[in-house]
DNA sequence: CGTTAAGCTTGAA
DNA sequence: TTCAAGCTTAACG
C-alpha cells in the first residue's frame, strides 16, 4: 500500500502488488512528490505526522470494521468531491449502488458518472469506493482489481 | 438471459 | 467546444 499526503491531509492511498507501479501511479498524479520507505510506523517516538497517518491507514487495514477519521486532501472536480464525500457516509459492512449515490447527492440518473468518480478516486479505503456495487448486486469494477474489492467487503462484513 | 440505448461527467482533441 | 468512453441501469426481445 502507498500512502501520500500534503499539509492538508492524506491525498492518496493506493494498492498494488508491485511497488514500482505504485510509484508510477504516484508520480503521474503528483509530479515532484517526495518519497520515503515505510518502516517507522510502529515507533511512536519517531512518528512524524505522515507516519501517524500511515499508521492510521495500516490500522484501518487491520481493523476493517472500525471507522477511521483521518484528514483528507481531496483533489478533484466539484462533482467528484461531492461523490467522495457521499461515499464516506457509507458505514463499514454496508454498501450502496452507483445509482443510490447519484440520487443521494441530488444527481439522480448520474450513476455512470458516479462510477467515473469512483474510478478516479485517489484515496482508496479511506474514501470507500469499494462499498459501491451494481444495482443488480454484482460487484461492478474496481480500479485496483475486483478481487481486492471482494476481499475488502468480506473483511468488513466479517 | 443477452443486448441496447439513454444519461451524466471527464479528459483529450 | 466537441466527442468518445466509462467501476451503470432500465427497458426490450
Amino acid at each position: 500500500v502507498l500512502v501520500a499526503a500534503t499539509d492538508a491531509g492524506v491525498c492518496m492511498v493506493a494498492f498494488d502488488d508491485a511497488d514500482e507501479r505504485l510509484v508510477v501511479a504516484m508520480r503521474s498524479r503528483f509530479a515532484g512528490a517526495v518519497f520515503a520507505a515505510a518502516g517507522a510506523a510502529d515507533d511512536p517516538a519517531r512518528m512524524s505526522r505522515l507516519d501517524t497517518w500511515v499508521g492510521g491507514v495500516l490500522h484501518a487495514i487491520a481493523h476493517p470494521r472500525q471507522a477511521v477519521d483521518l484528514p483528507l486532501d481531496m483533489r478533484g472536480s466539484g462533482f467528484r468531491k461531492t461523490v467522495w464525500q457521499a461515499l464516506r457516509m457509507i458505514p463499514p459492512g454496508d454498501s450502496a449502488s452507483y445509482g443510490d449515490i447519484a440520487a443521494r447527492i441530488g444527481h439522480a440518473g448520474a450513476a455512470r458518472a458516479v462510477a467515473g468518480a469512483c474510478a478516479g478516486n485517489p484515496i482508496a479505503l479511506l474514501v470507500p469506493c469499494h462499498r459501491v456495487l451494481r444495482r443488480d448486486g454484482e460487484l461492478g469494477g474496481f480500479r485496483w482489481g475486483v478481487d481486492r474489492k471482494r476481499v475488502l467487503l468480506e473483511r468488513e462484513r466479517a
